[in-house]
DNA sequence: GAACAAAATTAACCTGCATCATGACGATTG
DNA sequence: CAATCGTCATGATGCAGGTTAATTTTGTTC
């Protein structure tokens, strides 16, 4: 069941036992990739997409002088570059974060979905519009917080998705990014991350050491990142179901 | 033909004659707005989505104090609020800033087009993911740029829409912008874009004065904004054309 | 477990932009 | 036409975060 995290527990969207079934279907391969791996650049054609399955993923443009801005993360579960079926190319470099794991969809799989399952296109389609929902989160974030608030903001985030995935349990959560990936996320040097962490362990609100993010103060870093998951799309009810419930409705 | 300017010259995209009239057939009214009026609220559920016709709105995300962090605007031809087709509630508010025209498409009729026209729904689909291309475009200019190249990416990126609406021929064009408007896209104060437009004028790259940019220099311009237009996907050979004959194709 | 590379940490210094304040100009409004 | 408001303009001051550089810690490989 690779598709099993794909749109688990979102709001108007969670796959029916069906739809979930034509879209393993539609899985020509599964591949593993390395750390730090470029898996499409910018401006090449693509014919397939990637749900990532295990591990962690982004989505980054370059500046003139090489440095990166992440424009997305992805977690297990996420389409990543689903866009790229609409689209045909992409617009930013896709890479991998850690080591991982994804399901290979071709877009002429894609194509037949289209044409037969609007129900299910559609949830495609959502699946897409959460990313730019996501987008715009972290365009406040950019525009509207400080270098403190941007990191909390940005591990409230990433939290709530991975509750979401069922790989965090709200306070604890393995997270394969360098202070320098956080940097590159929230539009702020390495250095200053490190200062940022610090602050965040010294006010216990926070401690990410050796890959792991420990939140010590949810309630804290939630109104200190001013983050509302609203934009995540969520539903509450469909969380607190076991998967079974859930594929069953 | 209202909907004259939607996907105009969008590379892979362009609307059929039968499509463009299916979608001119779903629209079902024509408003007005005043300038500086809330369309819609965050949260709030939406069964109509708004082709804006004439003018510009925005879309924004306010912090806790109260400010606005923009995270779009939109020029005529854009289908501003059509992710609410799939969202269903809207994670942003969405505003005028000028006198505004838009025709509104209720969600039932693009629940037949989805039903009915997989090729018509994936250009739809695609207009909302050109939204998410410029997100990141945003993202980029919130996390790379400094001051004046933010302001300048901003220049560049909105010169180019305006082309491919037919509304700028390249160097000059209407936008009914404040410097405060300005500041709340590039995350600056209204005091600091006032001192950028001054640099940008003194260095005879642009001038924006009375609601009318004026760009001198737009190699330099786009220089120093690091702009490339490719997230915008513009197709050079489709924009060359007359209206005409792009619908033909 | 030695050797090396990658990541985290910290200090010293400096700059770009925020903040605060004040004034000019033009468009509305009473 | 005086008063008010929105926008543009500009100066003075301070600080958040960038820059550079050096050191320590952690993880990896043979």
């Amino acid at each position: 069941m690779f598709t099993e995290r794909f749109l688990r527990d979102k709001r108007g969207a969670i796959l029916t036992i069906a739809e979930r079934a034509r879209l393993e279907a539609a899985i020509s391969e599964v591949k593993t990739y390395r750390p730090r791996k470029i898996i499409a650049h910018a401006g090449e054609p693509l014919n397939q997409s990637t749900l990532l399955i295990e591990g962690f993923m982004c989505r980054y443009l370059d500046d003139r002088a090489g440095l990166r801005q992440l424009v997305a993360i992805h977690v297990p579960g996420d389409f990543l570059d689903l866009h790229a079926f609409p689209l045909k190319t992409l617009d930013h470099d896709v890479a991998s974060l850690t080591n991982a794991t994804a399901a290979i969809v071709p877009h002429s799989e894609l194509e037949a979905i289209a044409e037969e399952m609007p129900a299910l296109t559609r949830k495609l389609w959502f699946s897409t519009l959460l990313d730019a929902a996501i987008h715009r989160a972290w365009l406040f974030r950019l525009g509207r917080l400080d270098a403190t608030a941007r990191v909390a903001h940005f591990l409230c985030e990433t939290n709530a998705r991975l509750v979401s995935a069922g790989l965090s349990d709200g306070r604890r959560f393995a997270l394969g990014l360098t202070q320098a990936d956080v940097a590159e996320i929230c539009g702020l040097t390495t250095v200053h991350v490190n200062r940022v962490m610090r602050h965040l362990r010294e006010e216990r609100l926070c401690v990410f050491r050796s890959s792991l993010v420990e939140i010590l103060d949810p309630a804290g870093l939630t109104a200190l990142g001013q983050f509302n998951p609203a934009y995540l799309y969520i539903d509450d009810e469909a969380h607190s179901l076991s998967p079974v419930q859930r594929s069953a409705s």
